[in-house]
Parts: C-alpha cells; sequence; structure tokens
DNA sequence: TATTACGTTGACGTAAACGTCAACTTGGTT
DNA sequence: AACCAAGTTGACGTTTACGTCAACGTAATA
C-alpha cells in the first residue's frame, strides 16, 4: 500500500511550511522545479510537489543551484526512458554522489578546525582568569 | 617551531593554484577577505593569506557567502580582544557547528535518497534484459 | 629602446535568485 | 451588492559574485 496521504496544499500553506514566499514557490515553478496542478488558476500542491520543494530546499542549505537541483528531479523521475537514459541517470548519481562526498570533506575540515580554535580561546580564557 | 613556510606568492600564482582569476582575488580582497602585504603596488600573499584562500573555497562549495566566509576569517584572527570579544569568539563557532551539523545531515539525506534511486534503476535495468 | 609579461585601478556588464510593486480574478462573507 | 482574503500574471528593482574591458605602470628581456 502506498503512502495514502493525498494532501493538498495551497502555494501559502507551502510558503508558510517552510518559511519561504509564495513568489519564491512561483518562482521555482517558473524555472521548471515544481509543476503543481491547476484549479481554474489556483495552484494546488500535491505531496510530491511537497517533497519535491523539501528536496529544493536541501539543495539551497548545501549550496546547490536551482539548475542543479532541477536536474536532480529530473533524475528522479520515473520517466519512460531506454536504456542510455538509464546509463544516465547513473552516472548523474554517481557525480551527485561525488560532489556530496566533497562537501563532507570539506565540513569534517571546517568541523576540526573549529574545535581547535575554540580549544585555543578557552585555553586563553582560562588562563587569564 | 613554526611551520618555516615562509613562501610568497604572486597573484597569479594563487590564480592558477586554486584555479580561479585574478580578479576574483582582488574582488575577495576589496571584500575584506584577504590583504595582503604590498611592494609598490604589487600584491604580495603570504602562506597565511594562501590558507585564508582555501578557506574561503572551502566556504563556496559549501554554499556559504563571502560575507559569512569573512565572519569566519575574522573569528580566526588573534586579535587583541577582550573578554566580551572571546565570549562572541565561543558563540560564533557554536553557531558554525551548528551549520555544519545541519549540512551533514542534509548530505547523508541526499546521499540516502541517492543509494535508494541508484537501487531502483539498476533493478529496472536488470529485469530487462 | 622597444616589446612583452605581469601587474594595477576604475567602470560597467551580467547571471542567479529572488523582492516589490501594480493591476487584475475569484470565491466566500457582512 | 459590497468587500475582503487569497490568488494570479507581468514588470521592474536588487544583491551577490564575479566577468570584461580600458587605460595605465613597471620590470625584465630581445
Amino acid at each position: 500500500m502506498t503512502k495514502e496521504k493525498n494532501k493538498i496544499y495551497s502555494i501559502s500553506d507551502l510558503a508558510q511550511r517552510f518559511d519561504i514566499t509564495t513568489r519564491t514557490i512561483r518562482f521555482y515553478e517558473s524555472e521548471g522545479l515544481l509543476a503543481p496542478k491547476r484549479e481554474g488558476q489556483k495552484r494546488l500542491y500535491s505531496q510530491k510537489d511537497y517533497t519535491t520543494l523539501k528536496l529544493i530546499l536541501r539543495g539551497k542549505r548545501l549550496g546547490w543551484s536551482l539548475a542543479e537541483s532541477r536536474d536532480l528531479i529530473q533524475m528522479y523521475k520515473p520517466e519512460q526512458n531506454n536504456q542510455a537514459q538509464y546509463q544516465k541517470v547513473l552516472e548523474k548519481v554517481v557525480d551527485s554522489r561525488e560532489r556530496l562526498q566533497q562537501q563532507m570533506n570539506d565540513i569534517q575540515i571546517m568541523l576540526l578546525e573549529l574545535d581547535e580554535h575554540e580549544a585555543r580561546v578557552k585555553e586563553v580564557l582560562e588562563t587569564k582568569s
């Protein structure tokens, strides 16, 4: 049984939940990152759209461009693809993973430097008192 | 004995080593991230400047703004600071660490999703053949 | 001495990622 | 019927992080 969360969100609803503006959400759509259903003029966001938006914002926190996130989103789409397409997807998976691992590496270095600096500062504070 | 690497770099030297343009390096200086010595007009970059630049580029790979990196660089400076200043530094350490841990978290989620998707795609490829 | 390599300071241009109006619809509520 | 809240589509403005000239200085080299 697939997750039966057929919840529908309005644009301002999503904006509140993710603490972004409706302008931002519309902008993401204009950039091809979202494609909500419509009810007349009004946009209706599904659970999938919700998940996509979460992915976008995760990407943003990691400094990924919208174009990169869009590629990732495309990659996740279960399209009627041929063998060649699937191979490309697998390559993109590898690339993304490499990028993420580079970032992990950078983070660990920065964390180490923070630790060292904190220790130094604390030592100064103690010897002063 | 402190690391006796008194190497001096020219701007184009640094540009080559880090695969960025000299324009970029000068821009970082204008934004207060670097402050190389001068020999007449020409900029001379020390080992410390080199390290600072490395920090900036690490920050960039993690999506940090130049302003944020500048703050981090400031934080690392051993200034003639008073108690209050040191306390602020410690707070900034905590903040930076939290940010980095959030990013670690995001990365792990993305890596998991990549693994799952890769498995799905590979399965399709196998059952097809 | 003339050229070339490397550097400098403006000044303006640009792409990405939105913010900020303005001028509408539209579907309920007083 | 009048109004308000929530939504819509332009269109233009803004910030960040550089790119891209242009015009010039300086030092070594042919």
